[in-house]
DNA sequence: TTAGGTGCAAATTCTTTGCACCCTG
DNA sequence: CAGGGTGCAAAGAATTTGCACCTAA
């Protein structure tokens, strides 16, 4: 699962522009941390885009991956799969619900609809694999953080 | 947020019977984990439980209630929010998307899905705070681990 | 030149494990 | 009473941080 590379090409140009919009610095290391991002589209962890980004900056270091893929993140060039710096959660709900979560604060909250029990998915999902369930998750702002926000 | 006392109730006569036929012996820590789990809708993680287990088994240890987290999630008794034992992956598609997720092996790819984008959420959600997006996501299992698993 | 960036190594934080004693069934 | 379960303490894994040197702009 690779990235075309024309794809790869427009994310390059945009992480550039932004960095430079922002006054940080194009190192090697960062070019080469993001291109492995860019194109690889596994959603690698931090481990996987440090073996990915060694093969081509062989000194490059772990805590210089991480530091850089939290700047991304904060820079809005890429984001996280499920709620960032998480520990694993539990819920002993369960029936088929949903999930509001807050960006902000992680907090998370069933709910119910029967709209979305019932969605069709798309034929082209097949092709991945036998789905066992869909869940929605629709991600905020909380009400508490928003009223914080607003200070 | 906390669970009505009659459904906390029918959640661990489950527990119990659910363990009695699995042969898992019923101790203090495991009924008085798995009653914070039911009944703290949050969605809590390994140490907030155990912060509220202690109140009640101040000599509870934390491990424990790993260990028994992990043996309830196995026996289906409670679920893992996200993927469970997972570090931080990232992706740098912006564009609005939609996962599919292995639970077996964790393998997650995008897909699109107009039907999806255009989804009406319950007028119940404002409760919770101002919604920014909405993905779904679909769980099963990928075509690999479906042909492993067939041993 | 020079402020921000990097690599190294050590520190943290979260989670798991080995072992001797304890308690449920 | 027996075997699984627990607490303790130590090990492991993942991630973050302090610091002196390096480099893009």
């Amino acid at each position: 699962m690779t990235t075309s590379l024309q794809e790869v090409e427009q994310r390059m140009a945009r992480f550039q522009s932004v960095c430079r919009d922002s006054g940080i610095k194009l190192t090697h290391q960062r070019i080469e941390i993001f291109r492995e991002v860019a194109q690889n589209g596994e959603h690698p962890d931090a481990d996987r885009v440090f073996q990915g980004v060694r093969q081509r900056v062989p000194t490059v270091s772990l805590d210089t991956v991480y530091r850089t893929l939290w700047m991304l993140n904060d820079l809005g060039l890429i984001k996280t799969l499920g709620t960032p710096r998480e520990r694993t959660r539990f819920d002993a709900n369960l029936s088929h619900h949903h999930h509001f979560v807050c960006v902000q604060c992680g907090l998370t909250r069933d709910f119910y609809s029967d709209a979305f029990d019932g969605l069709k998915l798309p034929e082209s999902i097949k092709a991945y694999g036998h789905v066992k369930t869909t869940s929605v998750e629709v991600r905020g702002i909380c009400l508490e953080c928003s009223s914080k926000g607003e200070s």
